[in-house]
DNA sequence: TGGTACGGCTTGCGCGTGCAAGCTGTACCA
DNA sequence: TGGTACAGCTTGCACGCGCAAGCCGTACCA
């Protein structure tokens, strides 16, 4: 085995220095409260460098109690784009205040050790639900800061501030002289919450603008259920379809065109999230843009201010829902 | 703070049960070449339940020098549903076998501090070729597991292997009838190696088969690629195309039918991935789809294999390719 | 000249675990 | 009856780090 080249630790520098060890972890830690000359500063941190030190993170986080990571767990659907772009900037955030982000999707066959017990990050953050089992599993592992808490499990994907699109969408199709609009909403279980909430936003919408009730009806990837909806649809003289996404609103498309509608003419659509998909369809999709950097910025804020035991913001996050106007609609 | 609950040890169960600290620890992880009497192992697991004792994985991790994490690096790119649907597989094979997986998704920007000094997996498994910065990085961090090796560090994704769809795209459109076939390769940077891959394995086939050269065409998903690639194989007489994945099959169809073309009656288009995307196209799309979850074995195998220092497999994984045919080749 | 203040360090414990080595009593055998 | 073997434990160190507390010398002041 050779000796397996040990890895440096912060006992390898003091001693190389002729320093305690004490005395390399307040340098490198900058800790406060103490005060180390300059001149062994530099020294240690020019030795430091040199033997090529890393703090072993594993050993940090069991003496101080604190892992610096934050878990963020993201439902299993399949939020492609749309909502997980806003990870990236939630991980960049988050980096710059010394955190680190770890996303974990929790499918179902139920982990023989769940992430969260593996990594003790300093904060949970939860897209979806967290069942009450996790939430004992995660308590048991010393996990004290959870979002969403206890009672507002449901609360994010339910929230007012994720139906912003769902409105919008049916301002825009009202905007553009139609009066029967219908609704893809989701028939996939898992998004069931979201769409529910989008629908909500959609409905306010259309009794706002009096057009009486939204025709709603679930869509999903099986075969026959855009075209079936479509049917109910045409019967009702609907002229638009608002989608809950833009796959949704795909599938409701390619129905319209196999049943030998004109898209926009006989129907126009429009989808929600904006992914790359809607600019690969012909005709090209309408969709509903959102402010992800936004988002992220607010996800990172989130857990920021719970591993700081700060209360969380009071108000939600502003989507800055736009709509991307494309073939789908307008001619 | 109420004494913020502080969680159970081994410790606690060995004092409640008057019992040393390391009889715990032996029954609890079942350590080979110890002898615990019946009964007190029982009353250990009992105690061990009722108290609601976690084991502190950190700690584990810091005394045995393994973290039971395996890091998979992802790239960049969108591969969403396609290849990373193999995950599950993975997650689920590598659980049973005590590890967990953790995927990690380098985005350019450059972590303060990278993902695996944080948590100092036992293996990382990189999807694209890992740096010879970020190499440094892991062996200061004390891994010592890193796949693919270094001379090989392109390996994966430039192998034979999954070239077979590419090959499998163009027998199936030669069956069909077709004698000009154009090839539509990506145009995005992150995505070169794998393309170049594929397009020597169409190379290939088309060779074999004796097409002559095949007409490949970089297209992107900026707007008018797909149009102008699609001018080019027009002037060239060809009849069908094969797109490295399904994105830019959707890209290329549209663009024909947006010229006035009939699919598949004027251009037949086969996808690759078989995404849920190809399903919901009008004309829904041809594409080829693969063993993801034998893809994920695959990884699996080779991350285990590496944790217990054994060799890797010698032969790559058959990914079982096969053409689903729908509309946008056939009537 | 004695006392105090404080800069600049070191000593040492604790985090929760794995595991090598040692210790004790009973069973068994010559 | 003395010795050996071994089941069934316990003691104690190590992992690498954070951090409280203490220690030593010099500068400054009365």
């Amino acid at each position: 085995m050779s000796e397996r080249t040990r890895r440096v630790t912060a006992a390898d520098v003091a001693r190389s220095l002729g320093v305690s060890r004490a005395t390399v972890g307040y340098v490198l830690n900058n800790t406060p409260g103490q005060t180390i000359s300059a001149a062994t500063r530099e020294r240690v941190l020019a030795e430091a460098e040199r033997l090529g030190y890393r703090p072993h993170r594993t050993a940090q986080a069991l003496a101080s109690g604190r892992s610096m990571i934050v878990m963020l767990l993201l439902p299993d659907w399949p939020m492609e784009y749309s909502l997980r772009q806003h990870l990236e900037t939630a991980s960049r955030v988050l980096d710059e205040a010394g955190y680190s982000l770890v996303t974990h999707t929790r499918h179902g066959g139920g982990h023989a050790r769940p992430l969260w017990e593996l990594l003790s990050p300093d904060v949970v953050i939860a897209w979806t639900p967290i069942t009450a089992a996790e939430r004992a599993s995660m308590k048991a592992s010393g996990i004290t800061r959870i979002l969403p808490p206890p009672r507002q499990s449901r609360s994010f994907l339910a929230s007012p501030t994720l139906n912003a699109g769902a409105r919008l969408q049916i301002d825009y199709l009202h905007e553009l002289g139609h009066r029967r609009i219908g609704y893809a909403a989701s028939g996939d279980k898992r998004l069931a919450l979201l769409s529910r909430g989008r629908v909500a936003g959609a409905r306010e919408a259309a009794e706002r603008l009096g057009l009486g009730l939204l025709d709603v009806r679930p869509v999903d990837h099986r075969g026959g259920s855009a075209a079936k909806a479509l049917r109910h649809w045409r019967q009702e003289g609907v002229t638009a379809i608002a989608a809950f996404n833009d796959n949704l609103a795909a599938m409701t498309m390619a129905a319209a065109l196999r049943a030998g509608l004109a898209v926009p003419g006989d129907l126009a659509v429009i989808g929600h999230d904006d992914t790359p998909l809607a600019g690969m369809l012909y005709p090209s999709l309408s969709s509903v843009s959102i402010d992800n950097v936004g988002l992220g910025h607010y996800f990172a804020d989130l857990a920021l201010r719970a591993a700081r035991d700060e209360p969380p913001p009071e108000k939600a996050p502003d989507l800055h829902a736009r709509v991307v106007p494309r073939e789908s609609t307008i001619r």
